[in-house]
DNA sequence: GTCTATAAGCAGATAGAC
DNA sequence: GTCTATCTGCTTATAGAC
């Protein structure tokens, strides 16, 4: 997967020659379907990724039902970050030129994924306040999770945060 | 400063000739100082964001009264991650060959502040259950908020994260 | 569309003068 | 300890054949 080598490596760590290997093709045929290079390459990985997020996560906040929407959504969540060390494409790609190149749509993806989350939270009963709170907590553990994963090697601190996340919104549920 | 190139591109992002820019020597002179090259450099760097992250926040858990301790960890964290834009060193350096390089290291600081945190939380009247999982709790919520940070090129999120724990703290002081 | 060959530049790394 | 000069290999990128 190519997504795989810039998540593992970064933008800067990543070469036309490994992604080359990867794909099996040669250094110049790349340069024939992505004339821009890694640079364009990694561009269309994150355009991937975000649809990726918009059919995993973002979709199932839209159920009519907010509580079963946002469990949905949690779900969605383990599998876009899937594999035994889920690691955060756009949190790997953030670095460096990368972080120049990139930094402007990542932030705008999630600004959204936490309007979304609060859109959910707040249809289901919460203040618009309470339901921001929520949502940036709620991204702020995943993203956390996900470096202990990486420092882990592990997929548990994931699992166990989505476990927590699930448990905050179930208790929001019995309210 | 020299912590500062490898936070902002990591080890395959930082190159000899930038760090030779940075601090005002040439490459030869920086292999003098650091036979081993930029693995090296990025090394001492390490180790030397380990001696701070002792001195800033983990002695101050070695208080006697826990509760004030867990306070004056969080100011230290507030240094410790200073700057307009906090970011963690650890976690830019462990991408790619980095990670081969100094994930154990990186791992093994990480236990260590876990387990500080929790023996002052423990101390302060919680179950060693309880304990540990706020101790990983604020370690996520620290790494999550230092992302967003990074997303949102600002301080905010992580000054708000250490107020929130500030008032994880002061709740357990008033049971 | 794919390849080999190749250019030009930058990376890591060393030799040797001062 | 510091430098300039240099080597070698890798990286980006292109030319041009098939």
């Amino acid at each position: 997967m190519l997504s795989a080598v810039f998540r593992l490596h970064g933008l800067d760590g990543t070469s036309m020659q490994t992604l080359a290997h990867v794909t099996g093709l040669s250094k110049a045929s790349l340069y024939h379907h992505f004339p821009g290079g890694k640079d364009e390459m990694a561009e269309k990985v994150l355009v991937e990724e975000g649809r990726r997020l918009q059919t995993l996560v973002l979709s199932p906040l839209d159920g009519p039902e907010p509580i079963n929407a946002l469990f949905e959504s949690l779900k969605g969540v383990a599998e876009f970050y899937g594999g035994d060390v889920p690691q955060c494409l756009m949190n790997s790609i953030m670095l460096g030129r990368g972080q120049e190149l990139f930094r402007d749509r990542i932030a705008a993806v999630v600004g959204i994924w936490c309007q979304r989350l609060a859109a959910a939270y707040s249809k289901a009963g919460n203040s618009e306040e309470e339901a921001n709170a929520w949502a940036l907590y709620a991204l702020q553990r995943l993203q956390g999770a996900l470096i202990l994963c990486r420092v882990e090697k592990s997929r548990q601190p994931l699992d166990h945060c989505l476990e927590e996340l699930h448990g905050d919104v179930q208790f929001l549920a019995e309210d």
